[in-house]
DNA sequence: CCTCGCATGTAACACGTTACATGATTCA
DNA sequence: TGAATCATGTAACGTGTTACATGCGAGG
């Protein structure tokens, strides 16, 4: 079996044949809001693939830097596809803001406020940056994948709202 | 320095003493949703935080029945309040479903449509288990705690209906 | 008597991050 | 010439889960 960085690669293999370094850079730049991967994963799982026969790397000399690109086989498009359609959908979050929040109910109405106001720039930053990876997208040609953007987008927003809407009802209690 | 898990038992401690295995029921029907712990980590740290003097542990033998009882210091409660007030609020979340579907676009629509519909179900199922806590809590006072709860609510109801709201454009498009 | 809940704990494993080591190429 | 970027990789560490081992007590 392989892990979800596997599938992660081989999805990104599916569109061309990158390197190992290419594919660490588009997961920071889209799937990392929702899935992220550091080199220390994607190269070991990048010969694992090979040696699984799901994806084949190949040497491009460029000059006297290495550089190794990887493509998907016929057997790694499988493996894919039938992932994809595994039924496993499950999300897990964990939240330090609201953990800090739970256990700060018990205190002082000030201490609340303070976390909510820093879980606000928390989340109102992410906001920012998913904006501006949107605004990037809107001059090329219409990318499906954007339904994940779409979906952290409205995600973020509600988080935001939610943030505002319970400090000032905070604030309200406690003049 | 703890880990987050040694400031969540802490975070119980505060309310009264308990046992590890009272703190892992009440963080399955609490804080589970956006931070989960296991035995495997809850007493190692338990101890942990009885060598460095933030709780002792007292045996309270019920008959034959082993029972350790751990209540937290006045170092405890100061660590506690320390941590709170870190303005680190960072949340991560790891969404299966949002990876596939991201990787699913390029095929076919129908693909797309059955991890639409899979993650619905599963966003679906988490969502009526957090009304039904919400119900539970009815009767009983007023639990200041209940914002994190509002909070989960909110956040899978928006899941829900994104799904729905993108299940219907897709299925629009295919006709 | 047997099952369920109470209760404690550990060892092995899986996963992922961080920090480090190394070196080429490009561009200001 | 020096900084940034391209490029590959590993070792150590931290964290958390799973599975297992053990045994008491209460109620049907």
């Amino acid at each position: 079996m392989l892990s979800n960085t596997g599938y992660v690669i081989l999805g990104f293999l599916a569109t061309g044949p990158h390197s190992g370094y290419e594919i660490k850079q588009k997961v920071d730049v889209s799937t990392r809001l929702f899935f992220a991967a550091s080199y220390g994963q994607i190269y070991p799982e990048l010969k694992k693939l090979d040696e699984q026969g799901l994806a084949t790397g190949e040497q491009h000399q460029q000059g006297q830097r290495a550089r190794v690109e990887y493509s998907i086989t016929d057997a790694g498009r499988a493996a894919l596809d039938e992932w994809i359609d595994r039924a496993v959908t499950k999300v897990e979050f964990r939240d330090e803001g609201l953990l800090r929040l739970f256990f700060a109910d018990t205190d002082s109405p000030e201490q609340r406020l303070r976390v909510l106001r820093a879980m606000r720039d928390d989340r109102a930053a992410t906001l920012a940056v998913l904006e501006q990876i949107k605004s990037k997208h809107l001059d090329e040609p219409v990318e499906r994948r954007g339904l994940a953007l779409d979906y952290g987008l409205g995600l973020f927003e509600y988080a935001v709202n939610w943030c505002d809407r319970t400090i000032a009802e905070l604030e309200q209690q406690a003049k």
